[in-house]
Parts: structure tokens; sequence; C-alpha cells
DNA sequence: CTGTTAGCGCGTTCAC
DNA sequence: GTGAACGCGCTAACAG
């Protein structure tokens, strides 16, 4: 910048104008942009934002694992309400480890991000109270915070498996199967398994598979009906009722939690989780707080949607 | 700091030191260390970088699309590479406009990031050149560059469709059918398309489906064999055999081109394009850069793994 | 080992 | 409209 200044034969604050957009004389300001041009000089954010005690003009994104597709459209989604206040993000995985984690966070937040939106993977999280209290923003997701008082936004993933088996009950089914991983999977599964037990009252609740639905339908008094946890999970049941020959004959409600693009799955009933809604309700409540909003802990529910498309609507066949 | 120096009773220097692990009088290191908890100071990792005259410690990551299963392996990838250095990554979208990306790109170079990975959007990226001169690392991924000398890591695409057919042909198959998008698709979908042409030289190459296989089966002199070009179109074609009760008569070879946690498809034949070491190949280069290599632009081929699983190893059936 | 001083690159006062 | 001075938070160089 001196150099450009001394290029140009002007002072600094007159360079600093040009860069800044703010009204100087059209000629000085031409000679300033040439000597930009023949020096290669580019601003320095950084240095700019110290002087004038503004933010880092970024925030942090920290999850188990940054490949995971969920957590992809989250950050889409995010990215979508950063954009607009020219706000980077910066993203790094824990790898399912709270020390790593810790440090992940605390390098972010030497790097002065201005917030942090956290998929938890430890249990305790209270070192990052100083932080909050000198104005980091912070919001939880996916995972209510215990050890801290903060935002948190929270997919309603048993909501949304009661809906579905509801949706099933309602078109007359009793004997319904769930398909998909155990609670050991993590809080989703849990939630969602949890979630077609309750709406399962006073049937039998216990026609649930790991994995594989052909057992289940080759026992006796077979499930009229199916609920499938996960996409992938949705795409197996799909293969093995169409191979069975059952693919208009038992009913079928599936998960849609990971952005396959759409190219899918077109007839199946689906429980449609928005992961890029949720990344935008987390940034929306991240710079509500950025921006100073000084409230009680708030905690967003994202529903998911129940969109109806064939398969869910069969009736039982006994 | 200077709040933090003046409970302590100590120089700024010293907190400093403190601060980066210095040797320093054990004593005065703890009465440091308590008014920084009292404080609740955290260290300014810009403001330090700055006087040091050292580097951001961070590189930006710019696609069409973040949210895209693809570049989130990808970018956890890189992640592991940079993550050795302490090495921050920041990531945003150009949704497909030149001009968005040319923007996206000088905010990073504003934030001096140390260099770009890069998956093009626009075709001119000449404008680059002035930082690249200045320093900055840049590699161009699955797109090699127009405009600019610099390194660059590709799929082979191309090579991975080839060798899918080549396979199919040495177990004797004639007539193999194309699944999948057309090059208008985009770069991968034309490279996959071309590939097929060039190994099935000297055979019916027009066996050509955008995306779905039964009018090809149904017709005269049908495939004994089936390529499908992307993730989401493999798993089409399987549901489609199956129905057709052709999954162990028809021979299918897909593309596993999007991570899918490896939930699907076990008994597929596949070409795997492992994004994750894309990454880590495109990181390795990019800092190789960074540390001052300053050779000719290198070209990197990630080249896709055949797994035979035994849909391609089918003999065909006339 | 510790304190003092200078200045990284920039934006913001002020006078002019 | 322009330029000179000052300081953001921090570290390097030196002297003690």
């Amino acid at each position: 910048m001196k150099d450009v200044a001394a290029m140009a034969g002007v002072s600094l604050s007159t360079v600093s104008r040009v860069v800044n957009g703010q009204p100087v004389d059209a000629a000085l300001a031409a000679k300033v942009h040439r000597a930009v041009e023949l020096l290669g000089y580019r601003h320095n954010y950084a240095a700019g934002a110290l002087r004038r005690s503004g933010g880092s003009a970024s925030i942090g994104l920290v999850c188990e694992d940054i490949s995971d597709p969920f957590f992809a459209a989250f950050h889409r989604g995010v990215e979508q309400i950063a954009r607009e206040r020219s706000v980077a993000t910066l993203a790094a995985s824990t790898d399912g480890s709270p020390d790593r984690e810790r440090d992940v966070l605390e390098r972010m937040l030497g790097r002065r991000v201005e917030g942090l939106l956290l998929i938890p993977t430890g249990k305790d999280h209270s070192y990052l109270r100083r932080d909050v209290a000198n104005g980091t923003g912070l919001v939880f997701v996916n995972r209510p915070p215990k050890t801290i008082d903060t935002d948190c936004v929270v997919t309603d993933h048993r909501g949304g498996a009661r809906a579905a088996i509801e949706h099933l009950r309602a078109h007359g089914h009793r004997r319904i199967a769930y398909v998909g991983p155990g609670p050991e999977a993590g809080f989703a599964a849990a939630e969602r398994l949890a979630g077609y037990r309750e709406a399962m009252a006073g049937l039998d609740e216990d026609i649930v598979s790991r994995g594989d639905l052909q057992p289940l339908l080759a026992g006796e008094e077979p499930p009229t009906a199916v609920f499938s946890s996960q996409n992938l999970v949705t795409i197996e049941v799909m293969r093995t009722l169409f191979r069975l020959g059952l693919d208009r004959v038992v009913a079928h409600v599936g998960v849609d939690d990971i952005p396959l693009r759409g190219a899918i799955e077109p007839p199946v009933t689906i429980v449609a989780h928005e992961a890029l809604m949720l990344g935008r309700a987390a940034a929306e409540l991240l710079f509500s707080r950025v921006d100073g909003f000084d409230g009680r802990a708030r905690e967003v529910v994202s529903a998911p949607t129940l969109i109806p498309r064939g398969t869910g609507e069969l009736l039982p066949v006994s």
C-alpha cells in the first residue's frame, strides 16, 4: 500500500479511500488504480479489520465429519445466509473425539470467528462459556446443549418417525415394521426408533430389523407396512420389495435425510429432513446474536415434511 | 493483552511469551494464566500473524456447490492434509456463475489465503495470475486450466469408463449399453461418454440411454451388458434389472462417484472415484507450492479403481 | 529470563 | 477533497 501510494504520488489515506470506494478525485483515483495493477497490490482484509476493530467476518462450522452429505447440505444453507453479509465459513471435523473438538473450536476462536455452529461430539462444552460471554455467537445443531446455555436448532427425528407411523396407521395399518439401525448408531437413529415406538402405542411395536427386511416378510403374520429410517435403507427396502413383487402390496414410508439430488425414489412416500433449511435456520439464529440480540437461549425445531407419493398410501392386505 | 499484563504485573512481552509457550519463570507464568482466566482473554491469531509477517494459515476451496457430496468428500481429504499444518479451510459456492466465482475468489484473496483449490466454473481465470505470481498457491481440480498455467488434479473419468467397458469386453460382451446423462450434463458426463465410445471401437457404440434402461432391453438385439455412468443411475439400473429378473443375466458395471457410506450395492462391480484421495492429492500439490516449490505446472491424474463384485463378471447370454 | 521499543498493514481521526 | 499522525493487537529486536 505504501508502494502504491509512492508510485501514484499520493498519500496512504488516498489509496485507502480509493480501495474502499470513498469519494476521490477521478484523476488521482486513476493513478492509484494503475499503480495497483502494476504492483499487483491486494487489499489485506485482516489488517483493516484490526484497525477498524471490525470483526473477522467469519464463522466456524464444526461437526464429526465434514464429508457427511447431511453436513454438506447444512453447510450450504449456512453459506446462503452468511453470503448476504459477506461472512466466510470455516469448517472442520472432530472425528468423534471430544479432545479434537475442543482443539478445533479453540483454534477457530483464536481466529476470532464471530460465531460457531456446532454439531456436538463431546458432552461438556462449558469451556465455551467465556467466549460466549465475550460476545461470540454459539448455536448447537441437532443435539441440545447440556453444559452450556445457548441457542439450538434440532431436526425433529422423533416427530418425523411418528408422523410416518401415524400416516400408515391412518391408512389402516396395524403391523408396521421398522427397518434401520439401532440406537447405538447415534442420536438420530435412536430418536427415530423412539418415535416409532411412541406412535406404535397399543400395537406390536417390536417388528424391528436392523437392515434386512426379508426375514420379517417371510415370518408368520408379516407386516403390511414398512418404515425405513434412513435414505440408504429406504433404497434397500425398495429393492427388496421389488424383488419379491410386493412393491404395490406392502406400504412403505422412508426417510429422506441425505440429499440425493432428487434423482431417486420418485414414487416412495417420504419424510423429508431438509438439512439446507436447518442450516439457514441455524445461521439466522447465530447472526441475531452477532447483531447483539441478548435474550434467553432459544430452541428452533425443524419439522420434517411428509410427502405422499403413493407407496405410503397403500391399504393393508392381510 | 494489555489488561492481562497489567493485572499480572508483567510486561506485554511476558504475556506474549506465556501465550506462545516460550520459557518464562513459573511464578510469573502462573500469574499470567490467572489473569487470562479472570479476564477471559483469547489470543488473536490474525494480529500475531500480521506482526510476524506470517501467513494466514488458511486456504480456500471453491466449487459450484458445496452441498455436492463429491465436493464434501474432497473437502475432507483436503482437511486431512491441512490439519497436519494447522491450516484452516474456507469453502464457498459459485452457483455456476463465473462472476460470482471471481467475486468469491477475490474475497478469499483479500483474506490472504495461502492457496486456492478451485473446481472451476468460468472459463477465464487469467485474473488470478497476479496473485499466483505473488506467491499464492493455486490448484485446479477436475478441469484443466486453460487461461492460466497452474497445477491441476483430475479424475480420469474417461479412463474409468474405458476400464469398465474393457472389463466387459474381456468377459465376452459385444453389445454394451451406456446409461447416464449426456455430454450437456457437464464435463464428467461428457468424458465418461467419450470413454465409452473410445472403448467400444469396432462395436455398436450407440446403445445409449439418458436414463431409462427398459426400452433398450425391450428392443431387438438387447444389450448383454450395461455401464451406468453415475451413482444414482447405477441404483436405478439395479432396480430395473431386479424388477425384470435380469440381475443375474445382464452384466452391469457402475460408477461410484458419490460416497454413499458404503451401505449400497454390495454386489455390483464398480469403478470407484475416490474424491477423498483427490482432495489429499490436491492439497499436497498446493502445499508444495506454499512451501516454495517453483517448478513447472504439474498435472496429477487420479485413476479410478475397478472393483469386481460379481455383476460385471457375468458372461453374455444371447 | 524480563522489559522496552518499534512497527506489521491498514483505517481513522484531525488539520489543511 | 487531501495528507500527517496515531493506534488496532501483537511479536521481534534489543538492552538490561
